[in-house]
DNA sequence: AACAAGTGGGACAAAAATCGTCCAGCTCGA
DNA sequence: TCGAGCTGGACGATTTTTGTCCCACTTGTT
């Protein structure tokens, strides 16, 4: 921290605290907008009053308005939590974390965005619109894109902006249907993208539980054939990290596979398999989508989650994710991630 | 202004006016320590309570140490005063009051210090300190030096240090004795600049009223010559600013001079000159020392003064002072100046 | 050696600000 | 049309701040 800030700190201790709150005050608004007096002081921890006072203050400051349906986010607030975004990473010490985090997982690149997505719902949209900047600045040197799906996969396809399309993109669906809403399928997503972007889509319309040897016929498929070849090739893979029960439970699982997976102590999912907590494959879908192999050859690969109850499975997908992986989750999850690991190291 | 101390200031609105405050003290201690609660609450204009509650802070802070004689800054809080010292500058628009002095005055360059030296004595030390350091810089370049007397002048030759002596360095009493006290004399700052820089010294012994026929008789002494000969020479001359009234009191005038100076309306000495508020020259020593016209022929010239008692004076003075000449004042001789200025667009 | 001026810290009643908690009146979406 | 959720107003209870003492002590001077 450079020595002015310190000197500041020093002579007004306070400052630091109530500048946190101010701002995740207004954060929050900015978020959750419309939003009123109650409901935020829930989210943001704080009674009511206190609430009060402060965005009676923002609001004095123009950095707020208060209609009748609630408080939103004015221009000028937009440009404060702009001006102060990276500086209040730094107190948040989201920095730290992103260097902790980087060393738990056994990645270069971490990326932590403020507040919890399991409060504020529109942290989601938070994390999107960055994978999205991110995936962006990708599109010029890698085409081949492997998407799967998921909520916050969703989240990036609405965020992608289409400043200049770019045909030479292909959009690759890395698994076929999971029994999820529709929305939130590879496929669909994977469309959204080559929509926005003016790329190419492939997609992969497959049943995702397959018998043995229906896997067996499909994979002598030619459009199959194809698929696989095109795995072989992806240069970049966008996937999400699931929570290995809540998928098992959201999908048709038949009683057997959930079985296997609560005895295995499965916590997380990702490309349809299942990782225990140190990692180790508990489980697999046979499905005809991208392989953990394949994904390993990518030169470039981004995970996305966030929400501290998506910890733990970050925590075992990160124990066998390649090391040339690109993580972009929440505040949320990196803290309970840090907790996680520090417990551990105490025993 | 940078846009992240702008936010700042938007989100926390009440830091500004804290800040300034908890500096002003923390300085004010640093300039009087050991300082008390009452004696300070006085020269910063707060009441005690104020004073009291800011101090306790100071001291949880570790920034000044409270012993039985009284408050002292410490190392900590000397780091956090460095620290701030330009921000503040900015902050107290002294950077700003800088500017306006320039233009004002009608001179290219002005320091102001923070402070009145007419509350807090410690401040003229400051002057001294900074007048210095600028001389310093000099060091190399001029060699025949100009000084005269006064408080400041004084204050001056006290900060002065010697990092390397200059045999070369030649100072110069520009006046004679003038009834002041023997340390406040031209000649024996001349003296102390000499002794502190390792250079040579001329002094002028003479008395400063003189009659027509015994000046006219001494400037044939070739020893006053020689003095005249260095006068024209001289490339650099440092002098304070007097208050007219102040020091044609302060000196044994007659009655007639005392008038003749009082129905003039001067406000402002230097040099033996009496000047009144448009610079006119009102009434003149007969003194053996640097004339107005060599004064103006020097390349470099620094004049210092500081309290607002001195505004009045400074003002009147720069009416004719030349265009070369740096000014090295306090706050409270600077909005005062600005202040007067300002009535006088009224009108 | 006595003294006066000045010091920080303790104390406490009075005054002020803050806090918790209601409610009225409104808008907006279902 | 209804109800949930919103803001702004209100107000007594509570906490904090404020003004103002005093006291024991140091320090420099007489």
């Amino acid at each position: 921290m450079d020595p002015l800030t310190e000197a500041k700190k020093k002579l007004m201790p306070e400052m630091t605290e109530l500048l946190k709150k101010r701002y995740q005050i207004l954060q929050t608004i900015g978020l959750e907008q419309p939003i009123g007096r109650r409901t935020l002081s829930e989210l943001a921890g704080m009674t009511e009053r206190d609430i009060r006072k402060e965005t009676d203050l923002l609001r004095n400051q123009q950095l707020i308005e208060a209609r009748t349906s609630g408080m939103y986010v004015s221009v000028q607030g937009e440009e404060v939590l702009e001006a102060l975004k990276d500086f209040m990473r730094e107190m948040a010490g989201l920095s730290d974390m992103e260097k902790q985090l980087k060393s738990i997982l056994g990645i270069t690149r971490v990326l932590i965005l403020p507040q919890d997505s399991d409060d504020i719902p529109a942290v989601k949209a938070n994390i999107g619109k960055e994978a999205a900047r991110l995936l962006e600045t990708k599109f010029p040197l890698y085409k081949k894109i492997a998407v799967t799906g998921g909520s916050t996969m969703a989240a990036i396809s609405k965020e992608i902006t289409a400043d200049k399309k770019d045909a030479s993109l292909q959009f690759i669906a890395a698994r076929g249907g999971l029994g999820e809403d529709v929305l939130h399928q590879a496929n669909t997503i994977a469309s959204l993208f080559a929509e926005k972007t003016g790329g190419a889509v492939k997609t992969l319309y497959l049943p995702d539980h397959l018998s043995a040897e229906a896997y067996e016929m499909m994979m002598r498929e030619p459009v199959i054939k194809e698929m696989m070849e095109l795995y072989d090739q992806t240069e970049v893979v966008v996937h999400g990290i699931g929570n290995a029960e809540e998928i098992a439970l959201h999908r048709k699982s038949s009683v057997e596979e959930v079985n296997r997976i609560r005895n295995g102590g499965a916590v997380s999912e990702a490309f349809g398999y299942y990782f225990d907590k140190e990692g180790n494959v508990v489980y697999r879908i046979r499905t005809a989508g991208i392989q953990m192999e394949q994904v390993q050859n990518a030169p470039f690969i981004l995970a996305v989650g966030g929400g501290r109850s998506k910890a733990t499975a970050i925590l075992s997908y990160f124990k066998i994710a390649p090391p040339q992986t690109t993580l972009i989750t929440d505040e949320g999850a990196a803290r309970k991630i840090i907790e996680l690991t520090q417990k551990q190291e105490e025993f």
